[in-house]
DNA sequence: CATATCTCAGGACAACTGATATCC
DNA sequence: CGGATATCAGTTGTCCTGAGATAT
């Protein structure tokens, strides 16, 4: 509590509480993302589908867990992945072993675009110039709170 | 970094950032508020703009200041000010000092509902039944993070 | 048959952009 | 007059809901 982060000037912050600050951290890393994703042309709800893609195990994945990490619906999924594969960032294949599914790829232009954004936002945290004592003790602040949260918010598959 | 985090689960974590966990949080964070406003029967970004008036002198505020701290834009805020009106959870009136100037109010209604929406927020906090200490610390790692993002960038006003 | 996965059609709705009126 | 504040008009666009198709 200490101090009045600036922030909150000119706001009573007598019960805000631990929510209230995170939503205020929503709103700036949001807005850091916004800038670096429309930097490199890309609105920032699709880069999170070819980031999810980028880090899944070679760049594939499908739609309905794609829909589980990023809570959105198939229905709007479906939208989205039409959308960035006829920009070419992905390719939509069905599954030879079960063939209700869908298998989801990054293409190599899209995995150059995800690393783009990726690699930029790695350049704003050097930008900290945080030690590595300071660094670890960040990620690691982040992790415990994330903790936190789907300690209880069990929204996460498998 | 040392084990892997649930919601990685599947996911290649060689290079995976603050950024990226911070937007975890935010998926998460959202999700729970997301929930706790359409309870009481609010789209969450109407209730941000509640949340803020509550926060304010008196309960208010001018719609230039919303749009600074929300990231809204002025035609925007116009039409959700006037969705919010409507419902009866603010009021409009022009400011008799400066008369480009509007002045937004919570409504005793509108007091109300932000209440129990923070109540809430505040019951879920409170599930988590973490000590003083804890608790402490944690909010002392939201505000951490938070003075972190706000160092460098300065989008929000005085 | 019940379930899972994805797609499609339709609609809703919020928010932005740019231009305009009013006021300092 | 230039800058600030708010509103209006028009549009854009994503996303959701609910139904349907296909496969297990």
């Amino acid at each position: 509590m200490e101090q009045s982060p600036p922030w909150a000037a000119a706001l009573e912050l007598a019960d805000v509480g631990l929510i209230t600050r995170l939503l205020r951290l929503n709103l700036v890393v949001t807005r850091l993302v916004d800038e670096v994703a429309s930097a490199e042309g890309i609105p920032t709800a699709d880069y999170y589908v070819l980031g999810v893609l980028r880090l899944s195990p070679d760049h594939r994945s499908s739609p309905t867990r794609l829909c589980d990490l990023l809570g959105r619906s198939s229905g709007g999924m479906t939208l989205t992945i039409d959308r960035l594969e006829a920009l070419g960032w992905l390719t939509r294949e069905a599954d030879p072993e079960d063939r209700r599914r869908v298998i989801v790829t990054l293409s190599a232009a899209g995995l150059e675009l995800a690393t783009r954004v990726n690699t930029a936002l790695h350049e704003w945290e050097d930008g900290l110039a945080l030690d590595d004592d300071r660094w670890a003790d960040t990620v690691a602040m982040a992790d415990r709170l994330l903790a936190l949260f789907e300690s209880v918010d069990a929204t996460v598959p498998e």
